[in-house]
RNA sequence: GUCCCCAUCGUCUAGUGGCCCAGGACGCCGGCCUCUCACGCCGGAAACGGGGGUUCAAACCCCCCUGGGGACGCCA
């Protein structure tokens, strides 16, 4: 048994969005999985669109999300000659030709087919012109004119395109450039690719593709065609319909291994099960169990996968990670204080930005906090700030300041004055938090210090 | 228009002829816990698109319809 051989080949013409992330994830799985390789291949041969920052950006996607290649990355703009030998083979085969019919004159060949009822295509107009390459002239290919191409798609199953449908497509631009169509097969080819798992809108490719491997008599790969991800209206998701690139999810709070374990949900499964880690994904995924039909993603689920793993996420890993949210927000505190803070957050936030948020009554000063001012009405009332300003004074005077002495003072301090917790707790909450929600009472105070407890009481009940 | 593909709760899905008057998860609703908000726990509403076959038996197999998606480039 051969080796097995993946390749995510994206396009550099835009950021790597939730579609192309999957595709990714599942060729790396499978690689992984059949212990193979995976390979990145930059499909850039479109000069005009393609841009080395795409590149850049992509890359750095795939590497967030720990999809390593074996090999690459390579460019499809670096091996023209590559593909303009394997043209010329073609051309001395007589499997392919040289056509000097404008795109004016093809396209109204396609008007007309058209108008007969029948699929757009090109005539087959100099197709036994024996035509001599020329400035203005692009090579075809010679396809079948009659018969079926079938293939046995890895999760559709049978499928088969009457070769009349096809027409004899163009290989060799008449700038000299190969097409996407000539480049994939004589890379796939070149590079042994052994399964091709890409979006189902290829499946029309794959026949003219096996057309072309059927001139080259190259046996093909085997081929894969995983179920659009559809925007939430069922449209084809796309840069310019509602896909976020992976990145924009980074910068939204979510971790990683989140977006894994989403993304793979979306066409693959395994029994009921829902959480996922790398490893389980390696050891668990198939081809099998890929699912055909498309799919809608859905960003509630995505943010309950990501408030999991940051329930589960070490502490140092994601104030690592909450630090580098504060930074964009200019707030730089030390991470051994964020250590402090972060697990009484982890059951709270779903997203590292929402974390961000919740922990910032525990970064500013006293005077900067922010109150709610609703809240400031409601609980701080004179009758309350009597007792805030008596609480805080007997906190000052306290020997520890850790959970159990509060909670014992409290307990206290209530008991005399036989007023239940309850009338304490909000006002205490909104002094200290500026919000009426937070953490426990307790493990919040400690974590903020004697100090600022005190001096928010203070503050807050004069 | 033509071709290809798809079709189970709102969403992601399990289900490969009897275990299914359909299971899980997210979300939603209700309850418990409780110093608030969460977490957690318990419970609930919610789906086999329609019609024909095949079969003792169909969500599962076949056909038709309908619906949806994708593709029809000298883009990838």
């Amino acid at each position: 048994m051969n080796k097995t051989i993946t390749r995510f080949a994206p396009s550099p013409t835009g950021y790597l969005h939730i579609g192309g992330a999957r595709t990714a994830l599942f060729n790396w799985l499978f690689a992984r999985k059949m212990k193979g390789r995976f390979i990145l291949r930059v499909e850039d041969t479109d000069q005009a669109r393609s841009t080395p920052e795409m590149t850049r950006a992509i890359i750095d996607s795939m590497n967030w999300l720990g999809l390593d290649h074996d090999d690459g990355p390579f460019f499809q703009s670096q091996r023209k000659n590559l593909y303009l030998s394997y043209i010329l083979r073609l051309v001395q085969k007589g499997n392919a030709y040289y056509c000097g019919c404008t795109p004016d004159e093809v396209e109204a060949m396609r008007q007309e087919a058209r108008q007969r009822g029948q699929k757009p295509k090109y005539s087959g107009k100099c197709r036994d012109l024996g035509l001599e390459p020329g400035p203005e002239t692009v090579v075809r290919i010679k396809a079948p004119l009659d018969g079926q191409v079938v293939f046995n798609d890895l999760v559709k199953g049978h499928i088969s395109f009457e070769n009349q449908e096809l027409d004899d497509f163009v290989l060799q631009r008449k700038d000299g450039t190969p097409t996407y169509n000539l480049a994939v097969v004589v890379d796939d080819a070149e590079m042994g690719i052994t399964h091709i798992l890409r979006g189902d809108d290829h499946v029309n490719n794959t026949p003219r593709q096996l057309h072309i491997y059927q001139a080259l008599e190259i046996t093909p790969p085997l081929f894969g065609h995983v179920p659009m991800i559809l925007g939430p209206d069922k449209k084809k998701l796309s840069k310019r319909h509602g896909a976020l690139s992976v990145m924009a999810y980074k910068q939204m709070g979510f971790l990683p291994e989140a977006m894994l374990n989403c993304l793979v949900r979306l066409g693959w499964s395994y029994k009921d099960e829902e959480i996922f880690s790398r490893e389980d994904l390696i050891r668990k995924f198939s081809l099998e169990n890929l699912g055909s039909s498309a799919c809608v993603f859905d960003m509630k689920k995505l943010t309950w996968l990501n408030s999991h793993y940051i329930k589960e996420g070490s502490v140092p890993r994601l104030a690592k990670i909450l630090m580098d949210h504060l930074h964009s927000e200019h707030i730089s505190p030390k991470e051994m204080y964020l250590e402090k803070i972060i697990p009484l957050l982890q059951p709270r936030a779903g997203t590292i930005k929402e974390m961000a948020e919740m922990a910032m009554f525990f970064l500013v000063e006293d005077h900067k906090l922010d109150y709610d001012q609703e809240a400031v009405q409601k609980f701080l009332t004179p009758e309350t700030k009597r007792l805030l300003s008596e609480i805080a004074s007997r906190l000052e005077k306290l020997d520890s300041f850790d959970q159990e002495a509060l909670e014992q003072d409290l307990g206290e301090y209530i008991r005399n004055k036989e007023i239940k917790f309850k009338v304490i707790a909000q006002p205490l909450r909104v002094a200290i938090t500026g919000k009426t929600a937070s953490p426990g009472l307790f493990e919040t105070m400690e974590v903020l210090g004697r100090e600022r407890v005190v001096n928010r009481l203070k503050l807050m009940s004069s």
